[in-house]
DNA sequence: TGAGTTAGAGTCATCCTGACTTTTACTCGC
DNA sequence: GCGAGTAAAAGTCAGGATGACTCTAACTCA
């Protein structure tokens, strides 16, 4: 008799229906790399193989039980660490999926976070056969309830994408406008125009040219471009402007 | 070692440390009364007063235990059935709070849910004298972290209501153009302006004339409307179209 | 040196928004 | 019964944002 943390009341119910839902904490990681057929960036995330009943061989979220002394976003970062070795340039909560149906047989909440992260060499190739990367869009099958999981945080990314400042944690300290571009029609999926893209980048406040051009192109040399403004966070510690859902 | 959700490992550690966090959820319940000095409406909601430690006396959020069988969404609209008797006509997740220092003793990690309700008479004088409604911007202090809590839902209601289809809620099933208008400047803090509100709406899909209008008032008589899309539900069954966060 | 390429600036029509004015249709007081 | 008062509903107008597009700048490579 696992978990009985407190006392929820001493009927004549099974031992089972009075167990309370364990608590697990799980990440959806994303970052951008080239797709292998067309070379333009692409969203990816990175999984583990399960190796336990239910769902043993099958791929999955990273995460794992809440410690009795981390915060949920430290739980989450975590997760980030050891599957990737990476710190994550955005981090937030994204939902807490609970339904009675989702794992066979102890009933399972998982407080889900999702990330942004700048993969580098090491990272894209783990040592760890039971960890890779896969499309975003096209996962696979995977464990639980994780297949609805990740197509919701592909939402949530795109939302964040039209709505907030969240791009530039997929990029480096600076960046070309046509870099800044690829990023937002990688996750939105579809082309901008290039010329309304430069104007409504000239308008935002947070974002600021520097005197470095990037040489070497045969055309000519694009200049370079730096986010100034914070990372944006989603409920502790300042609010994220709009929509999130 | 991912996804190991049952077995906590069995070092040295104190039982304390060793115990995994609980989880409950809690509610935070929004409906519209008249302000009791200027007579227009206002958001309030209602809070039940703590009969233990910690923080007896103080006002709380409605919550308790997830029971076993059910599932997050019928636990939170369980808290808004006991405390006022009411069904939701909006109730979306809120967030997952679990910070290790938002509770005294034992840890609680909090799935908190946010619901709009059209009280009635019976609900809004309740026999419990541990259940009364305040004002949603001025609470008071309550128990725990719920100030913070409360804050969060009250953003999360006025981007919804920017961004998404969710004043319906708060009203019957026909209504002026007016009334609801007064449910925006109620709810968002300020005044709009009348004729640029009817274009607006006059261009939402969703909303139909019907042939009927409001006699007895001193004016021209004021038609009725008709909200005729379907309650927005955030995550299962159906993505909220923009923001959320 | 010219062709090719992308960066970057600029143009133009359209839509949306906020602020405002005018007309309509009722009730109330005289 | 008639004018004053009131809010509904429609209409007007300027400014800002947006999408589609054209034109010029600055580089490399053959």
């Amino acid at each position: 008799m696992v978990h009985q943390h407190n006392v929820y009341g001493n009927g004549n119910v099974s031992e089972r229906a009075r167990q309370p839902p364990s608590l697990a904490i799980s990440t959806v990681i994303f970052a951008l790399r080239p797709d292998p057929v067309t070379g333009r960036p692409a969203v990816w995330l990175p999984l583990v193989r399960r190796v336990r009943e239910p769902f043993g061989g099958l791929w999955a979220l990273p995460g794992g039980p809440l410690g009795a002394q981390e915060s949920l976003q430290e739980a989450a970062a975590g997760n980030l660490a050891q599957t990737t070795g990476l710190a994550p340039q955005y981090l937030e909560q994204l939902y807490a999926f609970g339904g009675t149906g989702r794992s066979p047989s102890p009933r399972v909440v998982s407080i889900v976070y999702w990330a942004l992260v700048q993969p580098d060499e090491a990272a894209l190739r783990p040592r760890d056969e039971n960890v890779a990367w896969f499309p975003a869009e096209r996962p696979g099958d995977l464990a639980f309830d994780h297949n609805e999981i990740v197509e919701y945080a592909l939402w949530r990314l795109r939302n964040r994408m039209e709505y907030g400042s969240i791009a530039y944690a997929f990029l480096g300290r600076t960046f070309t406008l046509a870099q800044l571009r690829e990023v937002y029609e990688a996750v939105l999926g579809r082309e901008l125009e290039p010329g309304n893209f430069r104007r409504q980048l000239r308008s935002a406040p947070d974002i600021e040219a520097t005197d470095d051009y990037v040489q070497g192109g045969r055309h000519r040399p694009p200049r370079l471009y730096r986010y100034t403004g914070a990372t944006p966070q989603s409920h502790p510690a300042g609010s994220n402007e709009s929509s999130e859902s």
